[in-house]
DNA sequence: TTGGAAACAGACAGTCTGTTTGTTTTATCG
DNA sequence: CGATAAAACAAACAGACTGTCTGTTTCCAA
């Protein structure tokens, strides 16, 4: 009926939604791969068939969630000509969009802890780590940062204070007030930068 | 022999230092409450009557070592009446002294994902937070820091990139020139930030 | 000194992960 | 087309770990 490769795509597929579900409600510890697979309407033997531990369906997760956060923030600023505007307008849709508990839990809490640092980075580094990168690299070139900064360096300790904004503006009892507080803030931090 | 209140003092001293060196080896999810009571001389039994439950003890290693940290950046900026350089100053004694794979791991990774953004924030408020948004608040009273800027929410951003270098340095083949590009771009964002 | 509480010790039940063995479905080749 | 291999899936199993529960020892207060 369905070949190997259309089976294999809907189970990852399943799969990793409904881990993405059940990391998000519990967190990567609590989250039982039974949950998972029955949510997934699959069982244990595909799922460990598919990935080779809990930690590898939690690395896909992780990597599409940051996949979607890159993919909304490139076709957002996909035509705008100026660099600083480009990267103010990309932070507001970071913020806005990583905001959700499911993508604070998942990409922010628990994907360091359980991924390692480095494995967190790396794929940030091919997602929406690499807009920021990217935007704050068309701003040196067109003479609005600072040359003598290092962009990879400027981009991961921007990019760490854009991810604490987030948890501070949902934690936020007024959020509208806390964002603008983040944005101020993060906004200052960006003018120092510049040249 | 001993009395009631020395007991306790010296189980849950040596189940704290004990459980640091294996949360810190380990990671939080992987330490095993067997090999930590082992390492500190005790029984499962004994922890549980101390502590709550595994996480209780993750949370008072956690305040003792942030703890420790604010001690640190506390004693060593006692004494300089100038607001911006005591910063600066502080900023380099936590860059290179929460380096280490423990604090790292403790602190940085397993802290947020295992007690909660908001409990780990607390514990920080109270010790390392405490420090740099004190910081900024003398820095805003003498007139070096914009006064229309939120010190808590500028404090909490600041403090989220200074720990993405610590792992940024961390992990750096050389660390000297990372440490470099990290206080450069911290003292960028800290400049961005000036009235 | 004696009853009670605090500190400690060890056994036990329940849960979860990763492996292993077995079954079904799809692919390949003579 | 038929048989064999390989991939996909299913379920049982062993090992490990946490939190609780019961029992024992040590300290404190009357």
């Amino acid at each position: 009926m369905a070949s190997n490769e259309q089976r294999t795509a809907r189970t990852r597929a399943a799969l990793i939604k409904a881990a993405r579900a059940e990391f998000a409600a519990d967190g990567y510890a609590d989250a039982a791969t039974t949950a998972i697979v029955t949510r997934a309407g699959a069982t244990r033997g595909a799922m460990y068939h598919h990935f080779k531990d809990k930690l590898a369906l939690f690395d896909a997760v992780v990597e599409a969630e940051d996949a979607r956060l890159a993919a909304l923030i490139d076709s957002e600023t996909v035509d705008m000509p100026d660099a600083y505007k480009s990267l103010m307008h990309g932070i507001g849709i970071y913020l806005d969009n990583a905001t959700s508990p499911a993508t604070r839990r998942i990409l922010m809490l628990d994907g360091p802890s359980a991924l390692g640092w480095k494995r967190w980075r790396e794929i940030q580094s091919h997602n929406s780590l690499r807009t920021l990168r990217e935007g704050l690299e068309a701003a040196q070139a067109q003479g609005t940062l600072n040359k003598s900064l290092s962009v990879p360096v400027a981009a991961s300790l921007f990019a760490a204070a854009l991810d604490e904004a987030v948890h501070v503006i949902a934690e936020a009892k007024n959020r509208k007030a806390a964002r603008d507080d983040a944005i101020n803030a993060a906004e200052a931090m960006l003018q120092g930068m510049q040249a």
